[in-house]
DNA sequence: TCGGTAGCAAACACGCTGTTCTTCAAAATG
DNA sequence: CATTTTGAAGAACAGCGTGTTTGCTACCGA
């Protein structure tokens, strides 16, 4: 339904969007950002703009889909069961692509889509990964999904910090402390019993 | 500046102002509330409403303040310095209380800068602490920000999916599973060295 | 050469906002 | 008890942003 203005149109018009769309979001907030803000960046028209997208939301809607796919991209590359988490991908991921998009989202209260749906997506991998290193083991103190959840929020609490402050560490030893400071919990929980 | 409409007025209608939205904010997301929403169900009239804010955003920030007032007023009642973060009394607090408002705030992108807000005032609280704890066994191989980032982040996770899912355990459990999971990590990094 | 496609500009109706003005009732004041 | 003062209601209004419609142009492929 949301798909088909969007799917069956020339790409030109959609590069121009999203280009202006994150430029503009890095000068001021998602609320304030008008859709006449959107034609003059990018340099089209009204018309243009209404045959690609519904309004405004659908534009962030699409560069959150685009922002969430390469980082899920970059995730599913990492390979699986190695770690619980690919942080040190996502950390690496962030560190070079280095787009001010990312870090606008994340700041802006618009960005809230796209965070809540990376913890989902972290949670999904996360969980079956614990599952399996508890069976053997058995019987859980915590419930999984609260563990889960925890270590997704845990990591994307770091990785926020480190975008807003415009990585003042690099990725290596972001992951390092993530490492130091959220698993040894999990470890811990995992060997009792 | 702000605040001069507010204070020199009636309470009366702050109260029915407080009341309404929090209730239509339960029910709609905060971007689709009208300003004609909330005079339909404070049963005020326009005129008297834009005496006593600016806007919407107004209102939200009101009820942001009042929220964040409560949580902070029961931190500060937590004896401070015999845990690094008063983590039972929030998850007390909110159980107690039990308040739809601060639920449906949480779970809207609106509710980010309260979120915001108390992730900041953690941080605040939780700094210092670590800051003496760690003096004594000096140069942290992490830097303390990033501890208390961290720590705060955590904690806030839990907090948030326990509200969201509409306080499935006991708080203590919940504060049990906090320190269990998020403390290992930091106790690790005081010890060595 | 001609249909189809993608675009622009202008104009528009609509919905919501925030303001203004007029009226009214209930307090406060003497 | 009469009279100011105050807070609020209602209606009307201008302003602004949205999303749609219309008419026109340019390009591209058969």
């Amino acid at each position: 339904m949301k798909q088909q203005k969007r799917d069956r149109r020339s790409q030109r018009t959609q590069r121009l969007v999203s280009a202006a769309f994150a430029e503009i979001m890095t000068e001021k907030s998602y609320e304030k950002i008008l859709v006449q803000d959107i034609l003059d960046r990018a340099g089209i028209g009204r018309t243009t703009f209404y045959a690609h997208y519904f309004d405004k939301e659908d534009v962030l809607n699409h560069i959150v889909e685009q922002e969430l796919a390469m980082l899920t991209g970059h995730i599913a590359q990492a390979a699986q069961g190695q770690r619980i988490i690919p942080s040190l991908e996502l950390f690496v991921h962030a560190y070079a692509s280095a787009n001010q998009q990312l870090r606008a989202l994340i700041c802006s209260s618009a960005g809230k889509p796209l965070l809540d749906a990376l913890q989902a997506a972290l949670c999904r991998m996360i969980e079956p990964t614990l599952s399996t290193l508890c069976t053997e083991r058995r019987s859980p103190p915590i419930p999984l999904p609260v563990v889960s959840e925890y270590l997704a929020g845990a990591f994307l609490t770091l990785f926020k910090w480190w975008v807003t402050a415009d990585m003042p560490y690099p990725p290596e030893q972001m992951d390092s402390i993530f490492q130091q400071l959220a698993l040894p919990g999990v470890w811990a929980m995992l060997k009792e019993k």
